[in-house]
DNA sequence: CATGCTATGTAACCAATGTTACCGTATAGC
DNA sequence: GCTATACGGTAACATTGGTTACATAGCATG
């Protein structure tokens, strides 16, 4: 555990803020497609991430959902931070993406090493930052783009942070995430298919040139 | 200046910050319709509001705009912070929706008083957390909602931050604020005239039972 | 290979929203 | 009062995206 911790986050805090998180962390190893946290979980941790993905979705009255953003190495979320000084109840769903490794840290600790490690508070600090951004820009997306480019949005992000091109998701996973249906994604999908943009298969697809 | 801040900050700050603040903060006084900050312009200062309510917008590529959310007394800009941390441009432009009295407090001071004062650290905790609920709130409102429920809940936000029934707008300026177009919002208000709901003016409207 | 399930393709249709155009009316400034 | 302008009403139409329905294809299983 303190080999990754140190891998993860050794520039980010002090050797003595991370001794504290290997006293009182508990490490944590779930595989693609687990659900770390439901909306409507009392908070009773905050996750550091070592290595993996997990994607944070955002959920109408109607149980249908909407993806906001991936929280990668070295991430926190910073939902939780704001949930541990709110009702303690989560606003949002958390599911692993791709295989992944994480730390959780007990709330309370929170609190405490705000003002006791300069290094915990910008981290705090920086979280809540990049999170606030990571948000602004799903709201432009949303707000300011039609499907066809949060589609194309969307494939390269997944892409991304999956660091592979093909993109292993059905038509119907990815009209979940986007808030939209099968219907319209496989239409949108095939355009970009005509359009040379991607290749088409089952139960996955190539992203040509994006 | 001393009074308007202990009688909006006096529960929050402890004396000896409200000394401090005094000092450094310069005191702004400020008409309805006031642009305080404008996209890509640099944060110099953090505002602390007084009185009176700012709206906060964010733009698209063409320069249409959306209305995020309102700032009210004991607010203070998250995004500013965010700023602080960045590159210091601001991602979102400021109007003052009324006549607005603020202090604003140079960024120096953030990092300083976050180390020195328990109350500030707080404080800027809650709003970074108070903002991220305000954003998420704002994005389930345009993801999730249509035109029409979300006219509704614009007037009655309007109504609560203004303390005032009549809506001071045109068509066109609710239009704005929606990332929406006249036409659309003359059709919609229209229609809760028809059911009862509003009543329609040259200039304002009266909001009757939403 | 037969069966059945899941994923995908596609057409036809509908609803919501945006666009353009044109009109009448209120109002401010002269 | 006259006139220009801003504001609001409304019709006609286009576009986007969602819905329903059904066909076909891939694949796993026995």
């Amino acid at each position: 555990m303190i080999q990754d911790l140190t891998a993860a986050y050794g520039k980010t805090f002090e050797n003595e803020l991370i001794n504290e998180i290997v006293q009182v962390g508990t490490f944590k190893e779930v595989p693609e497609g687990f659900k770390l946290m439901e909306i409507g979980d009392f908070v009773r941790g905050m996750p550091l991430l070592i290595s993996g993905v997990i994607k944070i979705l955002r959920e109408d009255e109607d149980g249908d959902e909407l993806l906001l953003y991936y929280l990668e190495k070295g991430d926190t979320c910073s939902m939780t931070m704001a949930c541990c000084m709110g009702d303690n109840k989560s606003e949002i769903r958390a599911i692993a993406e791709t295989d992944t490794k994480l730390i959780m840290v007990p709330i309370q600790k929170m609190e405490e090493w705000t003002t006791k490690y300069k290094s915990w508070r910008n981290f705090v600090f920086n979280s809540y930052h990049e999170r606030l951004n990571e948000l602004l820009n799903t709201l432009d997306n949303i707000a300011f783009q039609k499907m066809d480019e949060r589609l194309i949005g969307y494939l390269k992000e997944k892409a991304r942070v999956t660091k592979d091109d093909i993109i292993h998701s059905t038509h119907q996973e990815i009209a979940y995430d986007l808030y939209s249906s099968r219907v319209v994604i496989s239409r949108l999908l095939k355009k970009l298919e005509e359009m040379g943009k991607i290749k088409l298969h089952r139960n996955y697809l190539k992203i040509l040139d994006l």
